[in-house]
DNA sequence: GATCAACAAATGGTATTCCATTACTCTAAA
DNA sequence: TTTAGAGTAATGGAATACCATTTGTTGATC
């Protein structure tokens, strides 16, 4: 039942088993990744592991050097100001495509992604509330019907992925999601890109936020 | 002299190798790309060809489909439609960041460039002047100073080649070129993303303009 | 004559091996 | 004690070999 699917290349399942344990923490940013040893921990050969390693360099989740070894990514605090900087306009250009071409069955497919998060939000099931409003974002972009757009929110999914485990007020997005799923299903472009753009911008406020509420947690604790 | 950077990695020089074979159209659209007979062609050993594919892949200009041949990318109109598109959202974004955050040396850099563009389109030379306008985009986009940015135009750049050679108004292309320049030296972000997006506007009509002409021009040859 | 099955050829995926380059360490000299 | 340099270990790049999968073709059957 649970058996891996013989199919899939190994590089894959080395990339996603990689991937998993950069954005999982497992792997400090920073910290080597020599393709001997990660081919005997994962018991494959250094080829796939080559291979893998090439897909989330793409990915940017690892930093490729030439004749030395790659390195688990580090991000900064330019990074994410890029990453939003690109997401406000990205976002609502998918959003409003999305608005103006979506189809029944994939307006559906929305609906459902949405009314998962707002009840795993609601039980504060943390996992499942993220992982629903990553879906929700991913098939939007699918709606918008624009290839090289999908390709290109491909490569910073790993990004987006990373940026959200810094804030988590699941509730407040899964409520923004609301707004933009009716503007969406009005097929309503305007809102649904200015909805996106206000999207954006309130991630970008919750994380400042939160980011001074960890220092301000750092600081009391060293004043203890 | 011309001496090859022995210090550049193969794969590199594969990948250069059949970019511009594919961009110049030595390689038909959809035909088929085999690794060991790049690899002998160009007298390497399979792996190489197997990195410089992958590249490609993620550039677009090829697809790599799962244990068989990869083939070289077919550009349909929809495809144009989607990088438009996509250029009419990016394209002014970094125009905008670049108004707003170029220092001198680089304005410099973007003078430098529209100088040889607009010399070469001047004189008709057509290579030169693609190059320079190509150049002038590049810098703009360095100007922009987001690293995520410059990451994603350079996944489109292969395409952007490619649709450029669709239309050649040079000398249209060097005077909006001329309009987004000062706008970027005067600091004016919005009329620069206004600018840049009337840029990409232009450069459809132009591109709708020269395919109908073609096809009016294959009408009247088969009718003759 | 069309269709499908089986066999043969071709092809990409992976493992193994070797080599050039890079990074580290230890020693000796300033 | 610090630094420069040589020697050594470690690492990624590339070549080669082998295997599983896919494609193309041929022939038999309906």
């Amino acid at each position: 039942m649970s058996r891996v699917d013989e199919r899939e290349l190994e590089s894959s399942r080395v990339a996603t088993w990689l991937r998993d344990a950069i954005l999982d923490g497992v792997r400090d940013p920073g910290s080597k990744l020599i393709e001997r040893d990660l081919a005997a921990e994962f018991g494959v050969s250094r080829v796939p592991v080559r291979d893998a390693l090439k897909m989330l360099d793409g990915e940017g989740l690892v930093e490729l050097r030439p004749r030395t070894w790659a390195i688990v990514r580090e991000f900064t605090a330019a990074d994410l100001a890029d990453l939003d900087e690109v997401r406000q306009v990205l976002d609502p250009m998918a959003f409003r495509l999305a608005a103006e071409r979506h189809r029944r069955d994939g307006l559906e497919l929305l609906r459902v992604a949405l009314e998962n998060e707002q009840e795993s939000a609601r039980v504060d099931n943390i996992l499942v509330s993220r992982r629903a409003a990553a879906d929700f974002h991913e098939i939007a972009v699918q709606l918008a019907d624009n290839q090289l757009l999908s390709d290109l929110m491909g490569t910073i999914r790993s990004r987006l992925r990373w940026s959200l485990v810094q804030h988590d007020d699941l509730k407040h997005i899964a409520d923004e999601h609301v707004a933009l799923y009716e503007a969406v299903r009005d097929r309503d472009g305007d809102r649904a890109s200015a909805l996106a753009f206000d999207h954006v911008e309130s991630s970008i406020r919750e994380r400042l936020a939160h980011a001074v509420a960890v220092r301000a947690e750092a600081t009391r604790t060293v004043a203890n």
